[in-house]
DNA sequence: ACTCCTCGAGGTCC
DNA sequence: CTCGAGGAGT
């Protein structure tokens, strides 16, 4: 055969093949028998063995499985993939219904779908191809999972359209893929998956694609993300167009007129739920209206134009055996029930954080109960109530200790605070805890070291404090249980490399009261260097923005401890940076833009920036963006069919922009 | 009053 | 990863 004609052959595969996969997988509705499939599938293989230039990255022959990744590659989303925020019950529904209205009028239409329980990953198209996938991650980042997603038949490789976008979806293992999967894993005796989601979440996160490819994952797509120029208006006709591009699309989906036909359906769907061939974790609820999405915008995690309505949890029975009591980093002593273990909603319970003293009081619990248990959110435990008609009388009643479990000093509850503390610096559960805290991935990120070593150290007296992780020898790693020399030199190497950190993990590791990962950032971009840090009055933090008195008191506190300023010494001497390397922060008094220390607020639609380049550019040169106009705004920016904040502006006689003048100003 | 942040927690997977 | 309690900030 010629080149020529076994293209044109790989052509029609490919075609024949795509269109019965389509059908298939995505309509549902097969035409052909499975065999036939086969037989074009294994023609085409044949075929691009003999001519390997026809193996494109569309070719539905990529599918199966490509090469073993060593790790996964970070991917940054163009547009965050937020989460919704949930409603529980017919009342938070209605609170949401009345926001909207109270945003954009009463002309409102709504979108109800179903909440698939899977991941949600995102998928690139350019130019109709698809050409990467990612997890969600934290939002912000996700990683690659491009291999993986392409053995899901039901994501097409090849747009019929040449779409360049990014689109959204839901990966799900369908219950049948995973009754078959856990009873393969049973006869080969490894442990089961514990349910649909956690065995699509494994799946999706395998190195090697051909493992991904067995588990028979599936997706539904329920948005676009940046919807460039497909012209859609609606959040329904987004849905549509993926259903005529090629995408599988959740069927289960209705256009509302009011709210009260949102709960209506919200329960038809509710008795569908068990015959369904997929688990769902709730209903979601969307503003169809794309440019009333937008008016309304997005609160600092979830936009404001949708919710999930959440079923209600599973609640199952269960013996509180008895109550442990564990000492954190910050000497807070918290109890936790430990259960007779119980199966809820899909996974094995056996302990439960009772928080504070106040709680187990508030709910009656004594150790013996029986007690209704049920997973908040499907996945965090909590003991929901006492069953006190099932007491037998042999049920004994917790009280708090007097004293540290783990150092036997005298607990204080300070006025006006939940929680009982163990005061004592010295006590050996709250070093360990702070010890484990420095290390962790949002401190110094010292791989290699997790808990478990990090006990096994402090046990063995190898490690006091912080400054001492800096004086580990090799050969002291090398005595400790199951460290061989290859993880002795890794994990020296993180630490080592742990010395170069930006100064805000350093503070955060230290565990300052109050300072979190957000206040360490915030300290360590105002004062630049520890030594000015610790030089700070109490009136100097409280004049920063977000740290106020207690805080301010908490990081002077710190500070002033001889025994903090001489770990501080040590931790320098040893090579440890103390300095910030992030971004600079835009002081006011640096830049010289005339935006410096202006308040600006954005309304209308910009043509030429988007809504977040805008605010980013203005905050790099010293503004603040915010959302309503005031007296307090300087600026307001207008775009086109600019409403009711320009008139507010004219009105209180605020300085006016319009895009053009914004745009040359961050330009300049 | 409201929203954001800190802190602690449990379970499962890689 | 996600949740909930409670504290802190505005």
């Amino acid at each position: 055969m010629d080149k020529q004609s076994a293209n044109k052959l790989a052509r029609e595969l490919h075609e024949l093949i795509n269109t019965y996969n389509y059908e298939y997988n995505v309509l549902d509705k097969p035409s052909v028998p499975d065999s036939e499939y086969d037989r074009l599938m294994q023609e085409l293989l044949k075929l691009e063995e003999a001519f390997p230039e026809l193996k494109t990255s569309d070719s539905p022959t990529q599918r199966v499985g490509g090469t073993v990744l060593a790790a996964f590659q970070k991917v940054v989303h163009k547009t965050p993939m937020l989460s919704l925020g949930n409603a529980f019950n017919e009342a938070d529904l209605r609170d949401f219904d009345r926001r909207v209205k109270q945003s954009v009028g009463d002309d409102v239409q709504y979108v109800v779908e179903l909440k698939i329980d899977g991941l949600a990953v995102s998928l690139r198209y350019e130019n109709g191809l698809f050409v990467q996938g990612a997890t969600r991650g934290d939002g912000t980042t996700g990683e690659d999972i491009t291999e993986n997603l392409k053995t899901i038949r039901s994501i097409p490789l090849r747009l019929k359209k040449e779409l360049s976008f990014e689109v959204r979806g839901e990966a799900f293992m369908p219950k049948k893929s995973f009754e078959k999967l856990n009873e393969l894993r049973l006869q080969l005796e490894e442990e089961p998956f514990a349910n649909p989601r956690n065995a699509a979440a494994g799946s999706i996160r395998q190195l090697d694609p051909k493992i991904a490819a067995k588990r028979n994952l599936d997706i539904f797509v329920y948005s676009i993300a940046d919807l460039g120029g497909t012209g859609v208006e609606k959040h329904s006709e987004a849905l549509d167009l993926l259903e005529e591009v090629g995408f599988k699309t959740n069927q289960e989906r209705r256009k509302c007129e009011t709210i009260e036909e949102v709960l209506t359906i919200i329960e038809d769907l509710q008795e569908k739920r068990a015959n369904l061939s997929y688990d769902i974790d709730g209903i979601v609820i969307k503003v169809d209206s794309l440019a009333q999405q937008e008016e309304l915008g997005f609160t600092a995690k979830s936009p404001r134009w949708a919710i999930a309505y959440k079923f209600p949890a599973e609640e199952v029975m269960t013996k509180l055996v008895d109550i442990e009591l564990s000492v954190g980093r910050t000497g807070v002593i918290t109890p936790t029930a430990l259960l007779e273990p119980v199966r809820v909603a899909g996974t094995t319970v056996q302990r439960a954080s009772l928080h504070n003293e106040d709680l187990i009081r508030e709910k009656d619990i004594k150790i013996g109960d029986t007690v209704v248990v049920k997973k908040a959110g499907d996945i965090i435990p909590e003991v929901v109530n006492v069953l006190i008609d099932l007491r037998t009388g042999e049920e004994q009643t917790f009280s708090m200790p007097t004293h540290c479990p783990a150092c036997e000093s005298e607990l204080v509850r300070i006025e006006g605070e939940v929680a009982l503390r163990c005061i004592n610096p010295q006590c050996p559960a709250q070093i360990k805890e702070g010890l484990i805290h420095f290390v962790s991935r949002n401190a110094m990120n010292i791989d290699g070291l997790g808990e478990r070593v990090v006990a096994q150290l402090f046990q063995e007296g190898l490690i006091k404090d912080v400054a001492d992780l800096y004086r580990l020898t090799r050969d002291q790693l090398l005595e400790l249980e199951r460290m061989g020399e290859k993880s002795t030199d890794n994990l020296l190497n993180a630490i080592v490399q742990s010395k170069e950190n930006s100064l805000e993990r350093l503070l955060f590791g230290l565990g300052i009261r109050h300072v979190g990962a957000k206040a360490a950032k915030t300290l360590a971009q105002e004062f630049e260097t520890i030594e000015i840090l610790q030089q700070a009055t109490k009136d100097e933090l409280i004049a920063i923005n977000e740290i106020g008195d207690k805080m301010a008191d908490a990081v002077v506190t710190y500070f002033d401890n001889p025994d903090v300023q001489y770990l501080v010494n040590e931790l320098k001497s040893l090579g440890v940076n103390t300095t910030y390397k992030g971004p600079k922060l835009i002081r006011v008094e640096d830049s010289d833009s005339y935006l410096a220390g202006k308040t600006v607020v954005l309304t209308g639609k910009l043509e030429q920036l988007s809504r977040n380049e805008a605010k980013e550019g203005i905050e790099a040169l010293g503004g603040k963006v915010t959302g309503s106009v005031s007296k307090s705004t300087d600026l307001v920016v207008a775009g086109e069919s600019a409403g009711s904040k320009l008139k507010k502006a004219q009105e209180l006689n605020i300085e006016i922009w319009d895009e053009a003048r914004l745009f040359d100003e961050l330009n300049k």
